[in-house]
RNA sequence: CGCGGGGUGGAGCAGUCUGGUAGCUCGUUGGGCUCAUAACCCAAAGGUCGCUGGUUCAAAUCCAGCCCCCGCAA
């Protein structure tokens, strides 16, 4: 448990979106900072029906007591801006607002803008850090606390701290522990931005790669892959937007599957008692273990083999 | 009114268009074969075909309404 420095009552202003950013906002309360306005991005339609929603985030200070702005536009929004200068914040925390973050509200806190970013910058910067980093095959991540400034995750890193991967882990399993030691980091970062006792230190740009936000697409499997990075991607891809490929027409969500050091036909299916494997590139296979089929529940390997009649020959991809 | 798929013995599916004895691959149970087996052979049990109403001599199948599950999209 962190403790802040005796007597002091940082205010900061909270803006953040996913439930990646809950804990850092709870932790931040706990620790005793004032938090007079969260910002989150607006409502918007959700789920079967499109029904209006709100983020983790908004529920989150909603349940809290906190006031929420969800303003639309940031850059020249007077109103916005105003109510953030009223508000004279010593620190804006940002994390995954999913905005860019316009000039004047960099310049306005003494402390700067601090962001909490789930990898180890440079690496991975980007809006989907973890995800790329499990698809990605890392041994290692981490989070990184930094000074926003005016390009995409590049400002000076204040704090960092290294989480190894299993590779059991999938992203719903990482998320959860990389948000929580955020938080706390997050918390030591304002202690220490306060007392002065924290080192900005530039990036290494040449060291940089990108983490770009996700699009359904970069599920499609493609069996030319080795097995190795295909199964990272399931992992790193996992729940959204998952690892899909085609089956007789239709969508097969590959849900899980284990490498197997077998040469087979890249894409084709090769069915032996339990064992349903499906060529991939570089002499590996998948041994398929869950699949779900478009418009249907996930089910297990043998499940799906016995009602499609799958039969060795078969293809995935078409 | 965002788009689409689906609900059939314990599991996953076919059958629905072209109404007329409930099917397949597994699982389960019993028996057989075998040194042995998750392998093979034989047999059996197990289903109000999501719910309600309608049409019909007859509905899993056609019509209407409702419930539930899933994918896309966001």
């Amino acid at each position: 448990m962190v403790t802040l420095a005796a007597g002091a009552t940082m205010k900061l202003v909270f803006c953040g979106t996913p439930a990646f950013a809950v804990p850092t906002l709870s932790t931040l309360l706990d620790a005793g900072f004032s938090v007079p306005l969260v910002v989150t991005q607006p409502d918007k339609p959700r789920g079967r029906g499109l029904e209006l929603s709100a983020s983790p985030v908004k529920q989150r200070a909603l349940h809290l007591g906190l006031p929420v702005a969800q303003p639309t536009t940031i850059k020249n929004n007077e109103d916005f801006r105003g109510q953030l200068v009223a508000l004279q914040p010593e620190a804006i925390i940002v994390v995954g607002y999913g905005r860019i973050i316009p000039q004047w509200m960099i310049d306005l806190p003494p402390l700067g803008n601090i962001n909490l970013h789930a990898s180890l910058l440079p690496k991975y910067r980007g809006a989907a850090p973890i995800q790329w980093a499990i698809a990605r095959g890392e041994k290692v991540t981490g989070v990184t606390t930094m000074r926003i400034d005016a390009g995409l995750d590049t400002g000076a890193i204040l704090l960092q701290q290294e989480l190894p991967l299993r590779a059991s882990d999938t992203s719903e399993t990482v998320a959860p522990r990389l948000a929580e030691s955020g938080a706390e980091m997050m918390v030591q970062t304002l202690r220490e931005l306060e007392t002065g006792t924290i080192q900005p230190r530039p990036q290494d740009h040449a060291q940089a790669t990108l983490a770009p936000i996700l699009k359904k697409e970069d599920g499609r499997i493609l069996f030319s892959w080795s097995a190795h990075e295909i199964v990272n991607r399931m992992r790193g891809f996992r729940p959204w937007p998952g690892t899909f490929t085609t089956f007789r027409g239709k969508t097969l969500n590959v849900v899980t599957a284990e490498v197997v050091g077998r040469k087979i036909p890249e894409g084709q299916l090769f069915v032996e008692g339990d064992l349903v494997l499906v060529g991939c590139g570089e002499n590996t296979s998948l041994a398929l273990t869950e699949v779900q089929m478009d418009g249907k529940k996930k089910m297990s390997a043998r499940d799906f083999v016995n009602g499609y009649r799958i039969k060795s020959g078969d293809k995935l991809g078409s």
